[in-house]
DNA sequence: AATAGCTAGTGTACATCTTACACTAAATAT
DNA sequence: ATATTTAGTGTAAGATGTACACTAGCTATT
C-alpha cells in the first residue's frame, strides 16, 4: 500500500479514569451518555480529540467540558485500540487517570454527559465500550503506583490525622495495614509536619494533626520512593 | 461539533524500541528509512496501523516487515501525541518495547527500510520524527522494569554464566553492581538451576554454568517481584 | 460523678535484608 | 615457573521489616 490517505480515517478519543476520595471511600466518576453509540449507558468520562489538538491537553478538556472538574492533574496510562471498540469505525483511546478529593469538586454534566456520578469502584459492574477493561487497568495502575510516590496532598484537608492517611492507603490497597508500622514508615519517611495542633470536637481521644512538608514530598514525587506497608 | 466524520481523519502508527544484547552491550535497533517524510534518516522501526488491524499485532507485523525479525514479545509503553509530529497529518503513535539477543536473529531490512542495524544507545543522537523521545521514554522503562521482573531467559545463552548474567543488568541499569551481593541476592530467588558444568577452553579459572529454572522464571514473570541491587 | 464507648498513640524483640569489603582458586599464555 | 585473567567465596554491622497489646484521653450516657 503506498497511498498514504487510506491511512488517513481512523479518530482517537482520551478516556479519563478518575478516581475520587472521600472520608475512606474509593470511587470512580462516570457519566451517562446522551449520545450514540451507547446512549443512556454509563460509561468513563472520554471523547474525541481534535485534529489540533494535543492529547494532555485534550484530556483536561474533555474531562471539564463532560464533567466540570478542572485543574487536576492526569497521567497517561495506556492506549486502548482493539478493532471493533467502537461502532461507528477505527477509534483508539488513550486511558488517563487521576486521583482527586471528591469534596473538592463540583460536578457539572454538560455536553454529551446526561448525568456525572462518582460510582463505587468495585461496585461498577458494565460499562460502555471496552470501558469496563480500562478501568480495571487504570486501578491496577493506582495500586502499583501506590508504592512508588507520596500520595495524599490532593486528597486530604490540609490538617489531617495519621488515621486518615492511613485509610486512603487501605482503599486503594484494599487492604488492612498495621498501625503502628504504617505510623513508623510513614513518620521515618520525613515528608509530614507534626503541626502540634488537635483534632476538636471528636467523641474519643483527639488526633494530632500533620500537614505535608510540600518540599519534599514533591521531591519525592520526582525521585519515587520505595514503599512497602504491610 | 456534532459532525462525528470530521474526526476521522487521523491516524495512528507504531513504532518499536527493540533493544538488544549480545556480549555486554545494549543496542537499539533502528532502520534508515526511504520514505518521506524523513527519507534517508535513522528512525525507530515504525509505521502505519491498517483500520482492521490490532495494534499489537500491528506492531509485531511491522517489526518483521521492516527489519525480518519476528516471534519476539512487545509490550506496549506510551502513546505519543504531539499535534505537529509528523508533517503529513495528525498521527499518534504508540511505542513498543522488545528486548532480544542479537545473534539470535538475522535482520533482513525490507519495506521503507533501506537499511536496518544496531547501534550503541548512548551514541544516538538525532532521530527522525520524535523518535529519541520515544527511546528516551522506553529505556527509563527497561530500567524500571528490569527491578521488577526476570530478565535474561531470551536473552543469554541457555547455559550463561552468573558474570554474564550480571554483565546484562549492567548494561541496562548502566551502573556496577557488586559481584558478591550479585550473586547472594539472584541466587537466593532461586530461579537458576546449577549444572555442576563448567566453562571450556577459557585462559582462566572457568566459570560455573547454570541455566533459567523455566517454571519458576515464568511464575515471577507473573508476579513480579521487587529486585534490589548495588 | 462514674462509667462505657471510642479512637489515638506507643515500643520491643526477632528475624531478615543490605551493604561494604579482599583474598584464594583455577585455568591458559608466555 | 610465572604472569595474567576471571571465578568464587564470607562476614560483621547496620538498617529494615514484622508481629503484636496495652494505656491515654476525649464525649456520651446514666
Amino acid at each position: 500500500m503506498t497511498n498514504l490517505s487510506n491511512f488517513f480515517k481512523s479518530a482517537f478519543t482520551v478516556d479519563n479514569v478518575i478516581f475520587g476520595f472521600d472520608e475512606g471511600d474509593l470511587k470512580v466518576l462516570l457519566i451517562k451518555r446522551g449520545e450514540e453509540p451507547y446512549a443512556g449507558k454509563w460509561a468513563l468520562p472520554g471523547y474525541f480529540v481534535y485534529p489540533n489538538e494535543e492529547l494532555d491537553r485534550a484530556a483536561i478538556r474533555v474531562l471539564e467540558e463532560l464533567t466540570g472538574i478542572r485543574n487536576v492533574y492526569l497521567e497517561q496510562v495506556k492506549t486502548f485500540g482493539k478493532v471493533n471498540r467502537h461502532p461507528f469505525g477505527r477509534v483508539i483511546t488513550v486511558a488517563y487517570l487521576s486521583l482527586i478529593k471528591i469534596s473538592r469538586y463540583t460536578i457539572q454534566p454538560a455536553s454529551i454527559a446526561l448525568k456525572a456520578q462518582w460510582h463505587s469502584v468495585s461496585e461498577v459492574k458494565e460499562l460502555a465500550f471496552d470501558h469496563m477493561d480500562i478501568l480495571q487497568a487504570c486501578f491496577n495502575q493506582l495500586k502499583k503506583s501506590v508504592r512508588s510516590r507520596p500520595i495524599g496532598y490532593q486528597l486530604l484537608p490540609q490538617k489531617f490525622t495519621l488515621t486518615q492517611l492511613q485509610h486512603l492507603y487501605e482503599a486503594i490497597l484494599e487492604t488492612a495495614l498495621d498501625k503502628r508500622n504504617f505510623r513508623k514508615k510513614i513518620l521515618s519517611m520525613n515528608f509530614l509536619i507534626d503541626l502540634h495542633e488537635y483534632q476538636e470536637g471528636v467523641a474519643h481521644r483527639p488526633a494530632k494533626l500533620y500537614q505535608f512538608d510540600r518540599e519534599k514530598y514533591e521531591s519525592f514525587l520526582e525521585e519515587g520512593f520505595l514503599l512497602e506497608v504491610k
